[in-house]
DNA sequence: GAGAAAAGTGAACACCGTTAGCTCGCTTAC
DNA sequence: GTAAGCGAGCTAACGGTGTTCACTTTTCTC
């Protein structure tokens, strides 16, 4: 077992025990099965005792590694939100890095083409906030999903800095608005100075339309419209590309 | 119990018999008491066996009432959309009849307050499509849900005979996309003649929007961004009458 | 009042999450 | 090298779930 010295130690990193290697090594396990029986059965289709049956184990022994199924499904969460940013990102980097339009519609595909392929999974992630109340500021799910929310900022920050599009007017807004917007642009991490509370208004209003359509389609409402919903997707995307002076380019 | 017969029959009705009555009775009960569970414990909260604790009776028996599980919840499905429709009629009819923006502004709040008085409910009808495969066409939620949408094509089918927004040339969607948008006027009963593909697209990019931003409102979503989402919505719905043609109001 | 149909029950099956107490083996300290 | 300690996992148990089946009780109809 001493091949695993091959693969250099990473910085920092105070030298994982053999215990350590395999505690994670069942914590995957354990996740990777709860993500099957997701994608098959739907979130409440993931019971620990099924999966401890599946590990030949008993399901009070989970509790060694999670503190009980919600817990398991935060995490899951967490590693799904991770899943889609890599999703994006690979997406985004077919992309040459000189081409924002290019890359900023590849990246709202692969949301897209992300939540088609995983039903369940994005309803986790984008659903009804289940039960977790405050949904834990702090939790390694929400942090995911800010890590996933920054590549859309990057690429949105991008647009303001070249001046993409025309910025409403800041009187429009109500001074309630403004301060909200302000805070959101704080929180998000948009570069302060050049993100006027205007241009967040464009963006974030482009976020939810473009929520509304991925949402619509993979939770299945408006299926009677058509089966396939791509034709009704690319035509608001390019709406939405407009608005936000980027050039639409068919897929 | 002949007080009964001081409420005239409905016409064509075949004179209930008191078992029927008893038995509706009981079936309203059930119901109610399962969305008093829904609304306190989300919809994995509702139990047959703590339902029918509460009635004074044992499970089994309710399955002389619906079928299972997943019959009540469609069936409560069906109510709730009923309920929304009721709560957007109502909001409608305060205001004047022939105020057509005053009573679409109206409809849209009242589905947007009531999603946020009812956010269990409101998932449940609008949240991930859970188990129902193809949620059964022809199914009482289905029928509910169309009663539902009806309120909003009759209103939207009345700004197309205005001819209040500029519609999009038709050369501008790809066939594709024509005949899905003329598939779904059919569907949806929009009045054939005048509901050119085009409008159909700008009434469904707005429904789009709309369902977006109050989805993530209620789902809790950018729950960092503010509690209170109302300046952010009334922005949204001020931009979506505009592009309606529609006079925005303040409520 | 007799017979049929409906309503409701009890027991059982197969699941579920979670807790408590225990055993066994690896790791560490002496 | 051995003894202590700690972590992993197990068994048993509690209370909960949906659902089926055979049975009894109630109610309506003739």
């Amino acid at each position: 077992m001493t091949r695993e010295s091959a693969f250099p130690q990473v910085e920092n990193a105070p030298a994982p025990t053999r215990r350590e290697r395999v505690r994670q090594a069942t914590s995957r396990e354990i996740k990777e099965i709860a993500r099957r029986h997701l994608t098959a059965h739907g979130a409440s289709g993931v019971s620990l005792r099924a999966i401890a049956r599946e590990m030949g184990m008993t399901a009070p022994g989970l509790y060694r590694y999670f503190t009980g199924l919600g817990d398991l499904m935060e995490a899951l969460q967490a590693d799904l939100f991770a899943e889609l940013a890599a999703a994006v990102d690979a997406a985004e980097a077919s992309v040459p890095a000189a081409d924002t339009d290019g890359r900023l519609l590849a990246a709202l595909r692969a949301v897209r083409a992300w939540g088609l392929a995983n039903r369940a999974e994005f309803a986790l992630l984008f659903g009804p906030a289940a039960s977790q109340a405050a949904a834990a500021e702090d939790s390694p799910a929400a942090e995911a999903g800010r890590r996933f929310a920054a590549t859309f900022v990057a690429l949105f920050d991008q647009l303001i800095a070249e001046g993409r599009f025309t910025v409403p007017a800041e009187a429009e807004a109500s001074p309630a608005l403004r301060s909200q917007l302000e805070a959101f642009a704080r929180l998000t991490g948009f570069s302060g100075d050049r993100a006027s509370s205007g241009a967040i208004r464009v963006l974030l209003s482009c976020w939810v339309r473009f929520y509304g359509i991925v949402c619509m389609e993979v939770f299945q409402h408006l299926g009677f419209v058509a089966d396939d919903m791509e034709a009704l997707f690319e035509a608001e995307l390019r709406d939405l590309a407009a608005g936000l002076g980027v050039a639409y380019r068919a897929p």
